[in-house]
RNA sequence: UCCGACUUAGCUCAGCGGUAGAGCAAUCGGCUGUUAACCGAUCGGUCGUCCGUUCGAACCGGACAGUCGGAGCCA
């Protein structure tokens, strides 16, 4: 029995091969006198192989049917092309029809807009440019792995289901096995959650960070990458209410180790896509974003500008730049502001630290100046935030206080004080928004396209 | 959620007060070691939904829905 080979392994062959297997889509079907092309594409590559099927074979006329998005197990000799376009094709000797396409195949041998591929999301990874991106998106995913596993850090999986109404970082989806229509409630009219699955509320998961801390305070350096649930209205290019993040905790790690490792894990990654997915990313940079490569070899090459707020802030009121929000101390940082430091200012990403107070969350590292905490987010042109991350607060006291200061119950986080209570260490951490660094990559300029799936407000099909 | 634009054949769009058009796709035929092949013909739409103005609406007005872009929230 004749193993199937890959598209991809066979077009990088050196030798040409007298029995080969192939099994894959068609992408498109020219006839000729007395022989037909077919072109192949299995999703192991963006190339397609060119298939000969000559007018002898016993099915030819079957053959002559083959429309594009049919399935096809094909056997044959892999030879030297005649035609300029390929290396390799194969002569087939024998062409299995699994399925036809009938003529109401939705994808066309053209240019098709994002817009309506994203109506036919279960068949858009058929295309080459879906294709290519969810490749990357694959290689990147390992990439990420790689990078940390290089470095002894250690892979947790925190939940998805959280029983904390308190992890802060916005809307959540709820979670809950009572029966809508038809809702049991208590003597002061409120929902019984006693009667629920977990005999409370329970949510989505906002973010992994408390968790991922209580594993940092004992297996030293963690990573989390998993989905993450945002309930937020958000129409925009660059939210989605499923994405996925990754998020770093190290023990010992104060925020200027913070800050090295985010920014050597963004490079790392980029210089890996670049080394493997060079023919996918020729395709992003012909179709999508014709600045690609240059963009990402400033990321490859030249350390990230690194400015405090507080110096960013002065740098931008000196610029002259006429902004619709004035930069002041004080205000939270507008995409206008991100956007011009990056994409104006440093022509480079750039990683502002050390906030206000006011404008960060509560778990934040006061720094000694009593007014900022030692917080950093990585800003990248074209696509803002790409990471956010700060150095913890490790000392009991202050982390109490500043939970009071801000009117948060105390009760509600006692489990995440005990880290702080028995044998606390300085540590840091940092959240990147995967599909974030995928639109970086590929020049894609919208989260809905970088996502197999994607779900956002009023969208939750397939 | 706020602001703006858009919604016409399978797809991309034109038409902007007198009751629908192109290119591509698809189908059929021709030609050819071709390469999003090429040439010819055919098929294809109650113009997002509802309400209103008008003798008459795809075209004007309103509401709603969806999509896209900008803003906010952030990853």
């Amino acid at each position: 029995m004749l193993k199937r080979s890959k598209i991809e392994d066979l077009l990088s062959s050196t030798t040409t091969k007298d029995k080969v297997l192939i099994k894959g889509w068609v992408k498109t079907r020219r006839d000729s006198k007395d022989f037909s092309f077919v072109e192949v594409n299995d999703g192991s590559c963006l190339k397609n192989m060119q298939v000969i099927a000559k007018n002898s074979l016993n099915n030819y006329e079957e053959i002559k049917k083959l429309s594009t998005g049919s399935s096809v197990a094909v056997e044959g000799s892999l030879v030297e092309s005649q035609g300029g376009s390929q290396k390799y094709e194969i002569q087939a000797e024998k062409i299995e029809i699994y399925g036809i396409a009938p003529d109401d195949y939705p994808l066309q041998k053209k240019k098709m807009t994002d817009e309506y591929l994203r109506t036919i999301a279960h068949l858009r990874p058929r295309t080459n440019k879906y294709g290519a991106a969810f490749r990357i998106r694959s290689e990147l995913s390992y990439a990420i792995h790689h990078f940390f596993h290089d470095r002894g850090f250690k892979y947790v999986h925190t939940p998805i289901i959280t029983g904390s109404d308190c992890e802060g970082a916005g809307e959540m989806f709820q979670v809950t096995t009572l029966d809508m229509n038809n809702l049991q409630k208590t003597k002061d009219g409120k929902v019984n959650y006693g009667e629920d699955f977990f005999g409370k509320e329970a949510h989505l998961t906002v973010s992994g960070q408390l968790n991922g801390e209580m594993y940092a305070c004992a297996l030293g350096d963690i990573y989390t990458f998993g989905p993450t649930f945002r309930a937020e209205n958000s129409n925009t290019p660059r939210h989605a209410a499923e994405f996925w993040m990754i998020e770093p905790e190290m023990a010992f790690a104060d925020l200027h180790d913070d800050m090295d490792v985010a920014e050597d894990m963004v490079r790392y990654c980029v210089k890996h896509i670049m080394e493997h997915c060079a023919s996918d990313l020729e395709l992003f940079e012909k179709f999508v974003d014709p600045t690609l490569k240059q963009t990402l070899e400033n990321i490859a090459h030249n350390n990230f500008a690194r400015v405090s707020y507080t110096e960013a802030i002065e740098l931008m009121k000196k610029s002259g730049k006429k902004f619709e929000y004035t930069p002041e101390y004080g205000i939270d940082m507008q995409t206008e502001h991100e956007r011009f430091l990056a994409e104006e200012y440093f022509k480079k990403p750039v990683i502002v630290y050390n906030y206000p107070k006011e404008i960060k969350a509560f778990y934040m590292r006061l720094n000694d100046d009593g007014k900022t905490v030692a917080a950093m987010d990585v800003l990248v042109p074209r696509i803002g935030e790409l990471i956010g991350g700060s150095q913890r607060e490790e000392r009991y006291d202050v982390l109490v206080s500043r939970i009071k200061e801000l009117g948060m119950r105390e009760q509600d986080y006692e489990w995440y004080l005990d880290s702080r209570k028995y044998g606390s260490v300085p540590h840091a951490g940092f959240g990147l928004g995967f599909e974030r660094m995928m639109m970086l990559v590929t020049g894609i300029t919208n989260i809905r396209d970088v996502i197999p799936f994607p779900r956002t407000p009023k969208s939750v099909s397939f």
